[in-house]
DNA sequence: ATGTTTATAAAACTTTTTGTTTGATATTTA
DNA sequence: TAAATATCAAACAAAAAGTTTTATAAACAT
């Protein structure tokens, strides 16, 4: 039952994702024209409506090719090496693959909304994350304290969104609480 | 030097505000028309050109004026409020806000690219990530398991992201022993 | 190697959406 | 109440999206 891809197929795929990646280091994601990406792709408009339907089809299509390369060589690594440190390993895979296709993940991460939000929550709680840190084992480290600031910024954020998300799965009590523990206090 | 603003254009700024948190809750930025915009929010579209170049300029006012929000509401607890735990503080009042605000900000995170990628890595990376905590103090508090995962995984994308827009702030050696020391291995 | 299938190109076209301009009207400010 | 100016209405031009048709070329199957 294995669907066999024409290998125009396969090309004008390749042409196509190459050339959003091109098109997003360059401008917003909002301002690439369709025609901008057929002119970058050498590929006849029509052809890309035979394949995806706007620009955020195929920016999702890209995405799930990474996610797909990103899991082969995850699978790859468990067959060969048995180690034990699982996690470790891990993170070395996922930075070398994300090492690797740098550009294009930097060209997904420049125009998104979450990052502006972020970003102000960095702005906005940066004293009070690190009072609360200070004197603490962690800000002894020699981990730079913006690396470590970013670190728990983002686990809240993280939290946070699910909780946005999921209104009534806990309450604003649990969720101060859950932070509370998980982030380290003076000691 | 305060300039005052004219009664009809903090009008026209509300509704074009409000028009944009309703249709992001029906569907995609990318698929909202200026003409949907105004449409909801009953101006003219020359007037909606007078004021903003674009859909994204009108975005990125609406967030920044979320953000001052937010900074008045902490301020003045500041004045009031003299408690030692300023982190606990700033805790409740950002989840107090964004409570309040709650639709907006899932407008705002619906539809996103980097949720995406935060998707797919946890996705990718749980069984490993709790491989890692299993044993650990963490995970026998009474936190849910998937809390903590997403509070790690945030971490490691929000520092991530950071590396990545950042090339040579670091190496991929110095990546891996921060995440090494920031979470939490058997004990 | 050859006939068949099918993806792509080319070009012309319709529709949608954007962006601009004008002058009249209404609202705010002072 | 007068002056200033934001909004509206309507018509317009231009850009981009999306569709359709036919011809061609490339890949496939046998």
């Amino acid at each position: 039952m294995k669907e066999k891809i024409d290998l125009r197929v396969v090309k004008t795929n390749r042409v196509l994702f190459n050339a959003l990646i091109t098109l997003m280091e360059q401008k917003d994601f909002e301002k690439i024209k369709i025609s901008d990406i057929c002119e970058v792709a050498l590929i006849n408009r029509s052809t890309f409506y035979a394949h995806y339907e706007n620009k955020y089809d195929l920016l999702l299509a890209m995405i799930d090719n990474l996610k797909q390369n990103l899991e082969n060589e995850l699978k790859q690594n468990k067959e060969e090496n048995i180690s034990k440190n699982y996690f470790i390993e891990f993170l070395k895979i996922l930075i070398n693959h994300v090492d690797e296709k740098r550009t294009t993940y930097n060209s997904i991460l420049q125009n998104d909304k979450n990052g502006i939000l972020i970003d102000f929550l960095i702005d906005v709680s940066n004293r009070d994350l690190i009072s609360r840190l200070k004197n603490n084992n962690i800000v002894k480290s020699n981990i730079p304290l913006d690396i470590i600031t970013k670190f728990y910024l983002g686990g809240i954020v993280s939290i946070g969104i699910d909780w946005i998300k999921n209104k009534d799965k806990y309450t604003k009590e649990e969720l101060i609480s859950y932070f509370d523990k998980l982030i380290p206090d003076k000691i």
